[in-house]
DNA sequence: ACCGTGACGGCAATCGTTTTCCTAGTTTCC
DNA sequence: GGAAACTAGGAAAACGATTGCCGTCACGGT
């Protein structure tokens, strides 16, 4: 057989069932009142056409698509996935299918994907996506709410669902203060981004409350591994002792990893080290492999599409919204991998 | 101001340009003929409301949706974004929007999606993700055409398309030669995994070509760092000389040059190490930087999204088509990191 | 003065579905 | 036996946009 020519219309599938169009739709749809005999036989037609009712022309009726457009800001990369598919899931799981759009860091590009998914009646967005720092809202007074995933609106009104960083660097310190450390080193990202700014005044905040600081002023850098072998080298030069670092990145804290191994110190018998992001390629590949903190981004994007349904049904929940992070505890921190309860 | 109501339709853009709706469409659309001052008091009524025109009733009216809708089986990683995001740019250069919907390797959900898919009328489909064999077909006799990327479909029919790997593991043989060596081995995935055998059989087939064989049968094992490792354990235990690797994955040459460099060989001057699927967070890691094969999977996300645009337009281009892969010279095989050109 | 001819725009059908109203039977009950 | 009360299903009006077909002007030519 070759493919079929068309798609059959609930004409097609009335005239099969010798009723009329309108009462093949109530049977198709439970409504109204109808013989159970004259549902089956209209159903029957419909399996038998392989029949599915057209989504625009019935959205037409009812002034839903149940579609959202995801716009991702950046070129879609590591960290913007598990955001989407999160989105994704939720959105599903409500019946809804997503437009996705690839803003690549355009703004002109970006405006056309709004426009396109306004056209095609989105009943809501998702943005997302890497920044620095807060980005411009997408556009004013839409006619459909957004809400922003990962990345946060510049705009405190509008709904934004960031990783609670703070609190994860938080989480990472009582790590390491739990497994008897006190002699913290610090070895982060570029400055200028927000989160190794974040991340760091978080850790000497929570250092502070046990009347501890840094053994060092925390080391901005860049997020690779290349920085993080440099940046021990950095730290022994200076000779300040050390029995842990907490890392910025995964990538970083496997450099770290490498150069300590090759200047002889053993983790995390004489320096535990911990990550943050959680990336399982480092994590794993690292010797041993890396205790970290983990975004759960999967969980932040399925909130913000939980949060968007809400709004599409008249319930926002405009502002800043932290999602809690994870601490997953390897042996880069403790000898045994049994997971130490947190205080 | 609170965000807009509602969507401006074309009853309101004629209402208030003080014309019928049909003219009203025709002044935005270019069609009939008009007084060119009428066409510009509908532009800017159409304008001042932000109408864009409802795309659903529209299709309603062309049979066409400009809509396709991507499939991935398993769940979304590393090798179908590039897939992916080459797609959609492909798609959106031809004014089509991408519905997403991620299979989660699971069948069930997959057909469901197929058939929210069809009933939102997608002018078409594109199936991507990785598995090891060919998948069986999404569906029979579906009424739009499909696309097969990355991924192939078992039978053979369908259109699919699918990076060269035999070509890239000849590329990759045929530089270690152009450079010099010819005692080589070889590292790579699970024997069970198509990718590793296929790559495995190339690579001996191009050496036989120059009267030449490995140095050791394949060795088959894991795509990871660890495995990389063990293997050069293996190598050398096994007394063999050699002075090249070809691995099968880039994270398994990056466990191979660290155990060499443990081992006290130097890369490239005693092994030239060559990795495949250029993923830039090994091979810029590695050290020294990484030579690999790279599949070009966004150039093959988009070639799949033209032959999706083609059938779509009624020319269809069946069977299984192979995209060449290109080869990316670094310092694991050169000294200096000029481009060496390809005999 | 009359007809022909463009130019301009309105009318209405159409796409596929849902939903509201209505009509024609069939019961039911007094 | 006749009116009321249901029941089953049909007819038609939406929903928003496009488009083919027509009517109505104004103008020019004879």
């Amino acid at each position: 057989m070759g493919k079929l020519e068309r798609h059959a219309t609930i004409a097609d599938v009335a005239a099969l069932a010798g009723v009329s169009v309108g009462t093949a739709s109530k049977a198709l749809n439970g409504r109204g009142s109808l013989r159970e005999e004259t549902r089956m036989r209209v159903r029957e037609a419909a399996r038998q056409l392989s029949f599915e009712a057209n989504a625009g022309a019935r959205s037409l009726h009812s002034g839903r698509t149940y579609t959202v457009g995801m716009i991702t800001t950046d070129t879609i990369g590591r960290f913007s996935i598990p955001v989407l598919m999160g989105a994704e899931d939720a959105l599903g799981a409500g019946e809804m299918s997503v437009f996705l759009c690839d803003g690549r860091d355009d703004p002109i590009r970006e405006q056309y994907y709004v426009k396109t998914l306004l056209s095609r009646r989105v009943d809501g967005m998702i943005v997302t996506g890497r920044r620095t720092e807060a980005r411009a809202p997408i556009g004013a007074n839409l006619p459909v709410p957004v809400v922003y995933a990962f990345i946060s609106s510049a705009d405190p009104g509008d709904c934004s669902v960031v990783p609670d960083e703070a609190g994860g660097a938080r989480k990472a310190v009582e790590h390491l203060l739990a497994v008897g450390r006190t002699r913290i080193a610090h070895i982060t990202g570029p400055e200028h981004h927000n989160s190794a700014r974040v991340r760091a005044a978080a850790a000497t905040e929570r250092l502070a409350e046990d009347g501890l600081s840094l053994v060092a002023p925390p080391l901005f850098g860049g997020w690779s591994e290349v920085w993080g072998r440099q940046a021990v080298g950095i730290l022994l030069a200076g000779r300040t002792e050390f029995d842990a670092v907490f890392c910025g990145s995964d990538q970083i804290a496997r450099g770290v990893c490498d150069a300590l191994r090759a200047a002889g110190r053993r983790v995390p018998q004489d320096v535990a080290l911990i990550g943050f992001d959680n990336w399982d390629v480092m994590t794993e590949a690292c010797q041993p492999p890396l205790t970290s903190i983990d975004l759960d981004l999967e969980g932040l994007g399925r909130s913000a599409a939980q949060m968007l349904l809400a709004a599409i049904n008249g319930s926002p929940s405009p502002g800043r919204h932290a999602h809690p992070c994870r601490l997953v505890v390897r042996e880069s921190t403790v000898r045994e991998s049994t997971t130490v309860p947190l205080p």
